[in-house]
DNA sequence: AAATCGGGGTC
DNA sequence: GACCCAGATTT
């Protein structure tokens, strides 16, 4: 018996083969796409939540490299993790990693079903499916940002992609496109297509295996998908930001614990902490955005006479091995440039 | 259901 | 500037 598709009508059976096929000849060389390590495969995961390639590649092999196990991980000071995490962003991630590995370490092997991975602290129903698919060839499909949107555009979704309606909706769909023999390789391949020409605007259509399947490319909709909601403007912020030196040392404060962002992560002093301080000259001026928060940053060297409460030298020498937060790496490297430009032009 | 959490590439 | 990224967790 020959299945008839009806016009209109999903093909599951041709979607899943071409997508394979594109999959097989396009994929990108990425470095997670190696091997089959269910470890190599969850780090890589966390750190891609909503991070993109680009920014995860100079980070995924020297985390690798400083913890190339669970155990080693599960042992590792809290500071050289997030020493290793810093400038990732969602410092959470690294924290429950960390967790997770202990729990993993405490069960004696890693979690080989959904199931089990769902329990692990930073593990979603997206990193979940995804580890299960990938590494242990487990039946489950990932619903990401990318296969949001190739979906939503394939089924013509005209509801709010973040909704939860929409979510379920799109989710069964994945369900019944995912390729049971091969749900790792197809999973990756409907988010490749997400990233490389299903793209949020202007999406590659001539390049696409299914664009004869594409319910928005047939109603010429493609650009208007997916629906999403308005988002918050971003508000705006100044912050004047000390450098303040003696002997190759550098003063800093450390966020508490229970900070609820960049918690121990290590800060300059601000103008406002430290009124007695002297300010000696300006350094310059850059801008920083924090998720809905754009920071305007004035950066100056000053001069204390003694060591304030609650702050510490740090020797430059050691920076690396500490998590310092972005806009302190770009408060000390506008300092640092500044500095070299006074001399050139003999400037005390 | 909505808010929160980083940072950067890209248009 | 706005948008958005291989999301998870808390409120």
């Amino acid at each position: 018996m020959v299945h008839q598709a009806r016009p209109g009508e999903l093909e599951p059976a041709s979607i899943r083969r071409r997508l394979l096929a594109w999959y097989r000849k396009h994929k990108r060389d990425l470095p997670w796409r190696r091997n089959e390590d269910p470890y190599r495969i969850w780090i890589s995961e966390i750190m891609l939540q909503q991070t993109r390639v680009a920014a995860v590649l100079p980070y995924y092999a020297r985390f690798l490299a400083r913890f190339p196990d669970v155990q080693a991980l599960a042992e590792a000071p809290e500071q050289d993790l997030l020493a290793a995490w810093a400038g990732l962003g969602y410092y959470s991630r690294a924290r429950n990693l960390q967790k997770a590995a202990k729990n993993i370490v405490e069960l004696g092997e890693f979690p080989r079903d959904h199931s089990a991975l769902r329990e692990l602290p930073g593990v979603g129903d997206y990193t979940a499916a995804a580890v299960a698919s990938i590494a242990f060839g487990l039946p489950h499909a990932v619903m990401d940002g990318n296969v949001a949107r190739v979906l939503s555009r394939l089924a013509l979704e005209l509801g709010d992609i973040k909704s939860v309606a929409v979510r379920k909706r799109l989710r069964a769909l994945a369900e019944v496109l995912l390729d049971r023999k091969r749900p790792g390789e197809f999973n990756q391949a409907l988010m490749e297509l997400g990233a490389t020409v299903c793209l949020p605007k202007r999406p590659r259509c001539e390049r696409c295996p299914v664009r004869l399947y594409c319910e928005a490319r047939k109603q010429g909709l493609e650009n208007q998908l997916p629906v999403r909601g308005a988002r918050p403007s971003a508000d705006q912020r100044g912050k004047r930001l000390l450098v303040i030196e003696k002997a190759g040392k550098v003063l800093f404060w450390q966020r508490p614990a229970e900070s609820s962002r960049l918690a121990k992560f290590w800060e300059l002093p601000e103008r406002e902490q430290l009124p007695t301080a002297k300010v000696t000259d300006y350094a310059g001026a850059f801008r920083h955005t924090i998720v809905n928060t754009t920071y305007f940053v004035e950066v100056c060297r000053a001069i204390v006479g003694s060591r304030p409460n609650g702050f510490r030298w740090l020797a430059k020498s050691s920076l690396e091995g500490v998590p310092v937060s972005t806009i302190a790496k770009k408060a000390l490297a506008l300092h640092a440039q500044s500095e070299a430009v006074s001399r050139r032009s003999g400037v005390p």
